[in-house]
DNA sequence: AAGTCCTTCAACCGCACCTGC
DNA sequence: AGCAGGTGCGGTTGAAGGACT
């Protein structure tokens, strides 16, 4: 005997859901939360939906900060690394890129990301064969220069950023490959700092050392268009109308393969240290 | 203009895993 | 330890709309 469905199939309305329907969700989630049981959360909300469709819906499509529309080639690039080493382990892809769904992942690479790979590896490829996960690993490391090579990068000095003054601004340059990361530090100091090639960028921003707070700040959390800002003002850093919080910390695992550039701040009254991380651990230069 | 084929993607399905009892 | 219910995940389906003939 095979277990129980979920819901009375008779009973319950399926395919695309109505505005009504979102709207009812929505609004009984925003004001409720889930409440730790989709199950009962049709019911409670009124909706003649079966609890896994509720979630679905809410995951993919209602949820705030959902991103729809096109990829951009920096998300190409991750999805096919993490694929490379992972395979179709298509919530791990989502969770490293903010604003993308499972689904919207799995879809994109079964109808376009696949068909973009074959085209590109055909002349190494059987026809209508399949790159398999070792076949586009072997080809991101050899032929796409993923991530970029490290360029050469001078630490900068206590002059290039004004530490006393928070009022400097990070701007992120994507390139599709990596970001640059420019540091203007005002009019006050009038200079500026350019990391080429660097390809995160996190800042720790702490009040005192028991209470400092970590913000990590990587170019595919977040950054949607070529060139978007990071300003720190106020004792505190926002992107656009958006102010850091915890959860723009990322734990992102292939970054640990790599060499990357990491911009390090640490702020008591103003911001008192600056170091650059070239190579995993290893401490390129640093500012006190 | 009409019919057919193709592409996209929201939604569903079934299974594995997790958790509480 | 075993069971049952809830959740999360990946594979698959099918409706809708666009492209093609």
């Amino acid at each position: 005997m095979g277990r129980a469905p979920c819901c009375d199939k008779a009973s319950v309305k399926r395919g695309p859901w109505s505005p009504e329907e979102d709207a009812t969700l929505k609004d009984y989630i925003q004001k409720h939360g889930t409440g730790g049981n989709w199950i009962a959360l049709p019911h409670k909300a009124g909706l003649r939906r079966c609890g896994k469709s509720c979630r679905l819906r809410w995951l993919n499509y209602l949820r705030p900060n959902i991103k729809h529309g096109d990829f951009s080639v920096f998300e190409d690039r991750v999805i096919c690394t993490l694929y490379a080493s992972m395979g179709s382990r298509w919530s791990i892809i989502a969770s490293q890129l903010p604003g993308r769904t499972d689904n919207d992942i799995k879809n994109y690479w079964n109808t376009k990301l696949k068909k973009k790979l074959v085209a590109v590896l055909s002349p190494s490829l059987a026809h209508h064969q399949l790159p398999s996960p070792q076949t586009i690993s072997s080809f991101m490391s050899s032929s796409l220069s993923y991530p970029p090579q490290q360029a050469a990068v001078q630490p900068p000095s206590a002059q290039d950023i004004d530490f006393a003054n928070p009022t400097g601004q990070f701007q992120v340059n994507k390139d599709g490959y990596g970001s640059s990361i420019t540091y203007d530090g005002g009019s006050s100091s009038g200079a500026s700092y350019n990391v080429s090639s660097a390809s995160s960028c996190s800042v720790a921003n702490g009040a005192s050392s028991d209470q400092s707070a970590s913000y990590g700040y990587y170019p595919y959390q977040g950054l949607q268009e070529e060139k978007e800002t990071l300003i720190f003002a106020d004792g505190r850093w926002t992107h656009g109308a958006v102010v850091a919080d915890k959860s723009w910390e990322v734990n992102f695992p292939a970054m640990a393969n790599y060499g990357f550039h990491e911009i390090n701040q640490l702020n008591s009254t103003g911001i008192s240290t600056c170091s650059f991380l070239l190579d995993e651990n290893k401490v390129g230069g640093s500012v006190f």
